[in-house]
DNA sequence: CATGAATGAGGTTTCATTCAT
DNA sequence: GATGAATGAAACCTCATTCAT
């Protein structure tokens, strides 16, 4: 059993290198199982395929971020509730919940950036969007409530748009933080600067249409 | 001559079709020449290779962006010249602008697509980033300008990362406005308010820092 | 692993007949896999590339080769240390060298063809020179010495051309040997013509100049 | 007519660089072509197929040196006419056709190189074997008058063996010289040592068997 | 004389995957 | 748990040559 552990472990670490290095297409599985002094029948013991492989990868670090930011969303959710309209924006909160998804996000950066920049052709491909989505409904109920709406359904089709856009780019700013800057430290320094930006936007967006 | 220039159309278009379903890695330059009716052997006649074929398909398109972009930067550059901090900012220069590329998006649509989700592989992978990067330099100019500098040598490290970003995001919402709306009228109809998200994230910068 | 054996002897023995009858460059891999009964794919696992698998066919021989000359030239060395200017050669030893490398030329017909006439195109296209320069170190002692020189200083540069061509010229003999005689026994009758042939010349090169 | 020839030289010039690179069978027609300005069709007004272009480049030159070799294989035969046995070897006569060979060699020295050591697919890749096959004949009368038969009849199969190495060693001079010296006047210079080489060799045969 | 488009067959190589042992 | 052989399809690309214009 130590054995068979230490085996799928080396093709994950082997897997990984050659992963980062030619993207999830490009990389070749016999490089991967030669590199991890294993055969390819091995490979297949312990995988279904190419993409259960890269999913060996990446899986772990992405259902810790998930967890990360859901436990965060089930907080702001209860906040939320005892919200009233012209109520100055807390900013703490959220700060802190991004603090900890970067946190998570260089924890396994070698992991994330896979993700996110070499994924393409794995059924990963659409992490950037499935996140985004996750974020949406979340980030619409907070934008509701803040406009003074008494529900969802006011919302134009033109609030769901800037909305989903918001969420694209709460997440994109995660994933420049990530590619951009070289370690935890030097992308908590930068939070900030990109909070204000985001949240500068949101109440722009608020008080505006 | 008519024979060829249409030989040659016929291959653009079957590679377009190509390339739009299966990403550039993907896609076979066998399909696409069956699919044109030709052999492989024509298709060598009229490109180089897989990129250059890929390159018939986008290139025309993008230079014309480019030309697009660096006309407006050239506009604005010049209004720059006469800005005094504090004055009032002007939208109307720059919604004008941002029209122009909209429409500019909408009129080879498909293309633009292309370039941006589906040309991992190809010379172009890296596009966003090299659009980015240029737009970059004249947001620098434009920060410091705004923030009342006297020179760019005064914008320190968290500057220089937050105008990076934004000159990414202003990239994104161009890419988000093109996947997300399906025609140029939608996409103008949302560009307002994604100009007020940008604008008030860009002056809440300018200010907290 | 019996059936591997065979299949990768099935596979250099189509590749010899199809190395021999077309050369290196104009033989087909797929026609040596179709004539092994074997897919491409397999001839790949076991051979990297067309120049593996044609080292593949000639590599042993050539090893086998290489053996038998050096160690008749360890054995030459020696003997050159008692030799005395004016001495009487001894055609004894030489001959039994030449003896033993037309047995082994012999032995391996087909693939010391294959190496002289048929390799252009491989890693193995200059082995004629090759091997002629590593004879002739040997006989720039041997001149040298026989000359009465002091040390291989003194020979000039036409002295350096002559010996380096009688060293072209001895492999050019094995070679004449291998193309020219069906079999051992014809080769071996006509050994000894050939070496009056070259002893009278390199005598000839010593005395006159 | 001028501005034909003038295509036509262009492509024997192109030719003569891309075969020299490449060799005969790895050269491309649409490199040659396109370096002379000129197109494939083009090409093939003048030329036959890509043999024929070879010969184009080499024909010439060869055509001289067949031409300047036969004529000195007819004065020898009549000198050879006078022969007594034991008469002492004159080796001017010789000398001097050596001598024109080499300068005829030098005179189209990239042609000649090409057809040597380039021309392997072409219908000229069996040109020294061809060239020994016309001294051999020529090497056959020489020995049975020195030696001292009455006519070719008496020739054993050893005799003849050895005048084949002979005719065959006597090219391979020419060839060493061709491609081991860089100009005319330094193969000259090794000419003598090659010649006494050569000529001890033949003496050593006619005496020891 | 020369163009330029097109053919069609062929080249070597790589790949993810399977399966008997 | 793991091996190692084998599949079979497909990949991109290059070639000498032809022919209507």
């Amino acid at each position: 059993m130590e054995d068979s552990r230490e085996t799928k472990q080396k093709l994950i670490e082997s897997a990984k290198v050659e992963f980062m290095e030619k993207g999830y297409m490009k990389a070749s599985l016999r490089t991967i199982c030669k590199n991890a002094g294993v055969t390819t029948g091995a490979m297949y013991f312990f995988f279904n395929d190419k993409n259960d492989l890269f999913a060996g990868v990446v899986g772990g670090p992405l259902t810790e971020l998930r967890t990360v930011i859901e436990s965060h969303m089930l907080a702001e959710i209860k906040e939320m509730d005892h919200y009233t309209p012209g109520q100055q924006y807390d900013m703490q909160e959220d700060m802190k919940a991004a603090t900890d998804v970067v946190k998570t996000l260089f924890k396994y950066k070698d992991e994330y950036e896979l993700l996110i920049t070499r994924s393409q052709g794995s059924s990963f491909e659409n992490i950037i969007d499935d996140m985004a989505d996750m974020l949406n409904s979340h980030y619409r109920d907070m934008f509701w409530t803040m406009k003074g709406y008494k529900s969802a359904k006011q919302m134009t089709k033109e609030d769901k748009f800037i909305v989903h856009w918001m969420a694209h780019d709460q997440v994109d700013i995660f994933v420049h933080l990530l590619t951009h800057c070289k370690n935890e430290k030097e992308a908590l320094k930068q939070l900030k600067g990109m909070f204000s930006y985001i949240i500068g936007g949101w109440f722009s967006v608020i008080n505006n249409t």
